[in-house]
Order: structure tokens, then sequence, then C-alpha cells
DNA sequence: ATGAAAGCGCTAACAA
DNA sequence: TTGTTAGCGCTTTCAT
């Protein structure tokens, strides 16, 4: 069924029924019913390849994660779908990994999708602050859509960017450790990114500041890795954690368990991003919440911002600063 | 850039530009490395749009989950999205809820891209056997592309689905636990899906075998709202637990500490998804695998051949089985 | 082996 | 208010 057809059974012309179909307001309220009837019955959908091919959009996002099958990244794809629904969006997903070389590729995919605008959610989008070139197919992307970094920060024109507040987190996680008497605080973490980096210069101020030696230790954000990885070594000797994920916080924990050391009494450990995981444990993880909802919520709301601004010059923030939350429980 | 633009550059029609880029033979070598060369250089990419138009297909499936936030929808997700990837398929993600209406409503939008399939993922899409009209929607979307569903059991023309055999994976694990010597199993489920009730009857079935009483509770899914729930009734009984779910499984657990009793000695907890949360909490949970990886993976493989059939008689199977595994661990 | 041209279904500019 | 028509960029059939 299409709109010759729909057409012809309505005895109007084809601009008359896609005017129809667009809500046009130069239409007769006779002809629209009639119209509206014949569409009905028939259940005509306009093609959305026909319509793309002349608009050039198909009210598709394009969203970017490094692994869906992570918690923390599931559930703002599902907070930004939700968001986005609301606005009649649908949502093109890819899963690009963490190389570079599959970051730019499932890029490249998603902008031969002629999505509206490119979401990436993670800070490893945002590389790790090392070399500018790392993100540069980002600012290229940006040339075609405007483009969402969720937890990272990347600068370029037509590239907005939330970022939370990781290093007052870690900052205050660790003070929160020292205040309880803590002094060997060490910062576990799976991740050389931007927000990784963020996380670890605030662990080390609060550390230094208080006159106490930094250590970090590079793990696989994997519960079991986590914990092997502890017991094959006899030379730790940390009283509390500050780990980059609720994984990490929890492998730490079962390391515990297995040296027949307490938590928090013997090692107090302290989780990011207050997921489902942090609820599992026993006792309960006390883990930084960094608001992904409300990101993710505020994201969306930019972002139809930006369509309708439609590229012209507007004053919609670049870069988005939220604060992080330490949800206290029993593990610090 | 497109594809006249190129033609001109390199000299030729559009009609060799579209050969080269599909591969055709009919081409001379001399021609197509010069076309080839073309396109490299100005980074032709066809227009998805104009070709979706003609062929009626963008490479794209289309995904339904009813919660992507869930660990176990987003895990297959990723399963989904990786094998995919692997034939070029990329992927349009719907977030339906469990009412009848969205999913409806979710399945008309993904239907309206013209997705080239469409993979129900869980089995609440399966309904809950008792009204055929529950899944009518489905067969109705099969008669425009072939449908999968993972994990529900639909029947149809152009419907393709696979099960786990949920009603032997519970009887397995209560006959375990009567081994053990448990003898007040209780059940615990948040869904009354297809799936739910091929557990439910497993479990009925081996606890009647046992001479025991069944006793079925229905909880959300969430960990501190079974503990909540659990708390607020004194009149508990069990010295054992069968969860539809690992969440469930660990809020039995949480409340188990609330009374001070200990898993496994006095209550036996036994979850189901084999997650991520089975390895969070203390002591480990035993839990049902149902092999999700492998489900996902034959069902691309699956729907690359009904691609390859065309739409063709075949023999592919309608209706894959899988078994289910018992995970043993600490908390049982 | 290559080119010309029709057609896919829609939107929007222009005419009436 | 309504209709006519020219694109949008590609694939494919039919000539050559």
């Amino acid at each position: 069924m299409n709109i010759y057809q729909v057409a012809e059974l309505a005895g109007v012309s084809i601009a008359t029924v896609s005017r129809v179909m667009n809500g046009s307001d130069k239409v007769s309220e006779k002809t629209r019913s009639r119209v509206l009837q014949v569409i009905d019955e028939v259940g005509f959908t306009p093609n959305v390849f026909a319509q793309g091919l002349g608009l050039n959009t198909m009210h598709t996002i394009g969203i970017l994660v490094p692994n869906i099958s992570d918690i923390y990244m599931s559930s703002a794809v599902a907070y930004l779908q939700d968001s986005l629904a609301k606005y009649g969006y649908d949502l093109l997903l890819g899963n690009s990994g963490f190389e570079q070389e599959k970051k730019e590729q499932q890029t490249a995919l998603l902008l031969s999708k002629h999505v509206d605008a490119l979401i990436y959610v993670g800070s490893t989008y945002a590389g790790s602050g090392k070399d500018e070139r790392e993100t540069d197919y980002i600012r290229r992307a940006a040339e075609q859509v405007p483009v969402f970094v969720i937890n990272g920060g990347v600068d370029g024109d037509n590239i907005y960017s939330s970022v939370c507040e990781d290093e007052a987190a870690v900052y205050n996680a660790a003070k929160v450790l020292i205040k309880k008497g803590c002094s060997k605080i060490w910062f576990l973490t799976d991740s050389r990114s931007y927000s990784a980096i963020k996380k670890r210069t605030g662990y080390e101020r609060a550390i230094e500041e208080a006159g106490l030696n930094p250590v970090q230790l590079h793990v696989d954000n994997r519960i079991h890795k986590v914990r092997d990885y502890l017991l094959q070594h006899d030379d730790l000797n940390f009283d509390a954690v500050i780990a980059g994920s609720d994984a990490i916080a929890i492998g730490v924990m079962k390391y515990a368990v297995q040296k027949g050391l307490c938590v928090p009494e013997d090692i107090a450990v302290i989780g990011y991003n207050n997921s489902e995981l942090a609820l599992a444990c026993e006792p309960e993880l006390t883990s930084i919440d960094n608001h992904t909802e409300q990101i993710c919520r505020d994201t969306v709301e930019r972002m139809i911002k930006v369509f309708e601004a439609g590229g012209a010059e507007n004053n919609i923030k670049r870069k988005l600063t939220v604060p992080c939350e330490l949800v206290e429980r029993g593990s610090s």
C-alpha cells in the first residue's frame, strides 16, 4: 500500500495525502477526514526509505556503547531509549568494544545509516586525554550530525558532552575513608580512560593531602578476575580500596572472604556506579552514584533543543557537569 | 558525494559504479579498479535510503526486549549484536516493557522501519499461554518478515523460536534440593509468562513426586523488594527456595541475613539465569544457566539461513530446544 | 562490458 | 485548497 493507492481510493492527489500525513493545515476538514478514513481502513504507513531519501532523516538516533552487557551501559541505554521514545525517536545500537579501530568503524556504520544524532555512552570515547587525535573521529562525525558524549568530555563544534565530577567524587570518598581511620587506601581501576584518570587524580589529591601513600592497581572488570589477581599477590597491605566499578569492588570483597578478613573492619571498600551489584553483596557496597539517569535524560533534552535550533547558533551548553553522590552502605 | 559524481570522476556511467559497489562480475578489471580508486579517494558511501527504497531492506534487524537494563536481556542483546555484526547487520532496538499494548506498538514501529527480521528476546513475548490472541501480533508481524523468539515458544508461519528446557531444569534443581534433605521448598517468581509457567510445572512435578507440598510466591524482580516482602510475612517456613531470577534469589539471601539464618544450612537457594549477580553475593549463588549465548548465536545462524532460503520452502527447524544447566555454588 | 532510462514512494516547490 | 511535477540516489532491465 503506497501513497498513490491511498490517493486513488480517497479521490485526491498524492500531495493531499502527504499533507494529511504531515499535518499540514492547508487541507479542508472534509478532505482530511476522508483521507484519514482511507488511511485507517487500509492501514497505510508511509515508506520510511522514500521519506528518508527526500528528507535525509529517519528519526533515528545512533547510540554507541563499548559493551552493552555491562550493567552500567545497559541502564544508560534503557534511560536513553525511554526518553527518546517520548519524542518519537528510535535507537540504532552499536556495540563498539574498547578499541580505537572498532569505535571508528561503528561510528561510520551508524553515520552511513543517516542517524539524526550520535550518542556515545561512556568515558572510553573521550580517549585517554593524552592524544587529541584519539577523538578526531568524533569531531569528524560531528561535521555530519550533532554528537553527544555521556560521561566524557570531548571538545569540538557540534559536540555536546556531560561529565560527572568523578574527581571530586573520588576525592570525597577517599576523605571519608581517611576520616574513618584508614591509612592504606588503594585505588583499583580497569581503565585508562578520561574518567579513570579523573578518578585517579581525585584519589591522589586526597591521599597526598593526608600525607599518605597512593597505590594504584590495574585489573580486569570482572569479580573473579580481581579476586584471583589479588590472591596471587602476597605483598598486599591495604586497609581500604576505592574501585573504578562495582564489579571490581566486589572482587576485593571476595578476596577478603578468602583471606578471612572482614569488610569493613579489616578492609573498607567503595565501588563505583551504584549498580544492582552493589545491593547483591554482603555487606552491601558503598558506591559512588554518578546519576546516569539524570545525565541521560538531560542529554536527550539537549538533543531536542539542538534539533529545534537546527544547526543555527544557539546557546545550548556544550559541557554539562553533574555532581556524583556517595551512597554509603555497609562496606565502608 | 553520490553515485553520479563518482561516475563522472571515473568517466563511467552510474550503472557501472553500482555494479562495482555490488561486486558484479560483469565489469572489466580495468574499469573496476579505476572506479574503486575514485570511490576510495572521495570516500563514497551509498545512500542507504536510496538503496532501501529500491531493495526494501536496510540490512537492519529489529530487536525487542521488555527491559534492556535487565542484566539477562542486555547480555542477550550483546550476543545478538556481536553475531549479527559478523554478517553485516545492524540492530534497531526497542524496549517494550511487559504490557501488551506497548509490545504491539513497538512491533509496528520496528516494522515501519522495514527491518529485515524481528527478534523477540524473552518469554514475555510468548504470552501466558492462556490466550492464543496474546501472540497474534507476532503472527501478523511474521507475515512481513521472519520472526525469531528467544526463550519463548510461539507457533506460526515464518516464526522461529528457541526455548530452553525450563521445566526439566527446575525439576532437576528441585530434585537436587530434595536429595540434600530439604523438605519445604518454595518457588518464587515475578512473572506469569510462558517460561514462568514451565518453571512452575517442573517445580510442582518434583515436589509432588516427593510427596511434599508446593508453595509458590509472586514477587517483584528486585533484590530489596523481595527481602522486604518476605520480612513482612512471619508465617514463612521454607528451608529452600528456587527463584525465577538471580535477583529474586539474592533477595531471599538478604532476608536470611536479616533473620540471622544461614545459607545454605538453614535455607538453600537456587537462582535463575546465572548472571553476574550470582557471583556477587556470598555465598555465591547456585543458578540455572539457560545458555543464552548459545541460543542467541544459533538464532542468528538460523536467521541467515532463512534469508538465504528467501522465503522458499525450507527445512529449517521452527522450534529449537536447548537444555539448561545447573551451576552449583555455595548457596545450595 | 557498458550505458540509458525506468522505477522505488515520498516531499515540497510551483501552478492553478 | 488542491494538483502537477521535479527531484532524492540507487538498482536493474534492456539495449547496444
